[in-house]
DNA sequence: ACGGATGTTATTAA
DNA sequence: ATTAATAACATCCG
């Protein structure tokens, strides 16, 4: 679900379906992920803008408005976002759409649902991209951070890697999957500090880190695609190491279940 | 029935 | 200023 990978591809679906669209409706099924006070004004500055552009920071997707503004999609724990000819719609049945919680209907015969479980998305509307990482403390994202700043980044604090590689505001993207999968990849141990790795181990996290995000980007972070040696299909807590057989250990750090292994992760 | 889940934010405290 | 701990958000799943 919704870390980097799967935000990509969200991107690409939204561009290949609502791009150039222009909106006529904005319906409301539920507006708790609006976190707006003001419905009626959130609803004026979307109706009647054209979807232009698309840029994706992190886990946070923006769709630049035309002629002002851009929103801000970002899914939480769980979501998802769904095309449809307007025609559609009633046919669906229930177990598709009832999660739908926004939809943005075209003056194309389009609509777009966006979806979200658990309610723990955000929709929220911008008047610039800038605007909002300033104001958010926005990370650099992961696959465009270069390896200068991320040294700096890691080097520069002390807490446990995994903490640093989870904090939004220092690099953007990684989720408590894909930690875990970079930190068993690179060997690293979840628990070392971020100013006592060695800047060798710091440059194979970058590039480990890189790889791992560009595999899951191109298989459309379709988790039944990704190569079989990934950690992620070990990652049970009575799970063992892949590579060594040892028993795989649980520990909490930044809040954040996480599963590695003792002997093959060094601290 | 209860605990946990791929995320973020506010609060409080050290 | 940085870090850590805790709760809260709202729902589903096993």
């Amino acid at each position: 679900m919704p870390e980097l990978p799967e935000v990509e591809t969200y991107r690409r679906y939204f561009s290949l379906t609502s791009l150039n669209q222009t909106v006529k409706e904005v319906e409301i099924l539920d507006a708790t992920i609006l976190r707006c006070p003001n419905l009626e004004d959130f609803v004026k500055k979307i109706k009647c803008s054209t979807f232009i552009k698309t840029t994706r920071i992190g886990k946070y997707l923006f769709v630049h408005l035309y002629p002002r503004g851009v929103l801000l999609l970002h899914f939480g724990m769980t979501g998802d976002i769904r095309y449809n000819r307007r025609e559609e719609l009633p046919n669906l049945a229930p177990i598709i759409t009832r999660h739908d919680r926004i939809r943005f209907y075209f003056d194309s015969n389009g609509v777009l649902s966006i979806i979200s479980q658990r309610k723990f998305a955000r929709i929220e509307w911008w008047p610039s991209v800038q605007d909002c990482i300033n104001i958010r403390k926005l990370g650099k994202d992961a696959l465009e951070i270069e390896l200068n700043e991320f040294i700096e980044v890691i080097q520069s604090s002390t807490r446990a890697i995994k903490a640093i590689l989870l904090d939004q505001h220092r690099i953007s993207g990684l989720g408590n999957l894909y930690a875990d999968e970079l930190l068993f990849q690179t060997q690293i141990s979840p628990l070392s500090s971020g100013n006592q790795l060695f800047t060798s181990q710091i440059e194979k996290l970058w590039k480990k880190m890189r790889k791992i995000l560009k595999i899951a980007v191109d298989l459309a972070a379709d988790y039944g695609k990704f190569p079989e040696n990934f950690f992620l299909f070990s990652r049970k807590i009575e799970g063992v190491c892949p590579r060594c057989n040892t028993k795989l250990e649980k520990t909490i750090i930044g809040q954040r279940t996480t599963i590695f292994c003792p002997k093959c992760q060094h601290r």
